[in-house]
DNA sequence: AAAACCATTGTACTAAGGTACAACCCGGGA
DNA sequence: TCCCGGGTTGTACCTTAGTACAATGGTTTT
């Protein structure tokens, strides 16, 4: 290993993955990331450069940005709209999208805004932005201390249990999904447990999902 | 792609401006790019594809950054902070400039905002945008289909329970703080189960704590 | 008053989660 | 080479969660 792992670098290796509802890979993504695949609904876990998130029409889409963002851990998510509102932009970004953009945006514009949120980053249009800063006065409160990363002290087994078991998998189906057995789910559960001091899965899906805080710098 | 008389293409020709308190042009600033000009204090009008400001460490920065605004017309105007702070991005942003990063950003961060501004587009930083998001979070309209309320179908006994192992707690310590038994404690729950359609608490905790949503209306 | 709903509790019982005490394989560093 | 950490799995056991099939008493609605 002669240099240090970049991150970046990592996440730049991985595909572009693109989540819709039921739409097969639109022409201008494909232009834009001919690696671009399309994200698999069930799954509890992804490896992801950058997921892009078509917004469906109706509904909530909060859980639907909460749930890849959980999915993929740091890779950022960006939510695509077909009719894009401010309304809607506001919504998403409170969700903690990185970035808001047209879903038949150029591959060109889609391309930059990866570069942008790759690097940590957020892309937004002007009007969403002007928004934002008019409606936000002078008040500036909540200095928001940066909550502590729970990945930090698990190995990359465990983290992938945990996110799985935080979106509701039983054993049973995490073992499934890896390919492993269900014992071994146990055993990186109990060492998830350990490192963070939690009792139980409950206490770890409000963990992860970043309900609850992180106690002693384990 | 072969493009027309596009403004953009226009606009990219013309070279990068920074503006500065006296200071030369930074090596950062010429790696990334190498027709970069320095801004002339005193003039009344300027081509430029893109203008950077320079923020001083003191004063009033609006005045400066409308300044510059005016006298490029539609090219964007980017502020460049040594020490960026949330309260001065917000301030900028409040200017109406389409970018704010570090002075000492590397030549790559400065060309992709460089792609993004000029795109139309805004560059931020994760923080500041967290803080213009937390800030807005109130005045804006809320989403726009209300996510249905879980505790609708739900008696207050229920819902106090569900709330309850939300937060992690233990069907015992549930028992114990409502002064009830255990056995109702686990009746609440499975009715509870039944009515949200969820197999476990753990599906319950994700339902109440708004990351899962209700599916079927019961 | 009867029906319906709610809160409460009981006795099982099954299923799932979690722990204790291991073992094996593998790759990398002292 | 030996040791160590990560991933994997096994058996056994205990605890907790959840269900089935009840019952009781109170309040409200029909």
């Amino acid at each position: 290993m002669t240099r240090k792992s970049d991150p970046l670098e990592k996440l730049k290796a991985l595909p572009h993955v693109f989540v819709t509802d039921g739409e097969p890979i639109r022409s201008n993504w494909r232009e834009a990331f001919p690696q671009a695949q399309l994200g698999y609904t069930r799954a509890t876990s992804c490896e992801a450069s950058v997921v892009w998130v078509l917004l469906p029409y109706t509904g909530d889409i909060t859980p639907l940005i909460r749930r890849w963002q959980r999915m993929v851990g740091d890779a950022p998510v960006v939510a695509l709209s077909d009719e894009p509102r401010d309304e809607e932009g506001m919504v998403a970004l409170r969700a903690g999208v990185s970035g808001y953009c047209n879903g038949y945006a150029s591959p060109a514009v889609l391309q930059q805004v990866a570069e942008t949120v790759l690097q940590g980053g957020v892309w937004l249009g002007q009007s969403l932005l002007q928004k934002l800063v008019a409606t936000t006065a002078q008040n500036l409160p909540k200095p928001a201390v940066a909550p502590l990363d729970w990945t930090l002290s698990l190995t990359e087994r465990e983290v992938i249990v945990a996110r799985a078991v935080a979106s509701g998998a039983s054993n049973k189906e995490i073992a499934d999904q890896l390919n492993i057995t269900e014992r071994t789910v146990k055993a990186h559960l109990t060492a998830a447990f350990e490192k963070l001091r939690v009792r139980d899965r409950l206490q770890l899906t409000l963990l992860v999902n970043g309900i609850t805080e992180l106690k002693a710098p384990s």
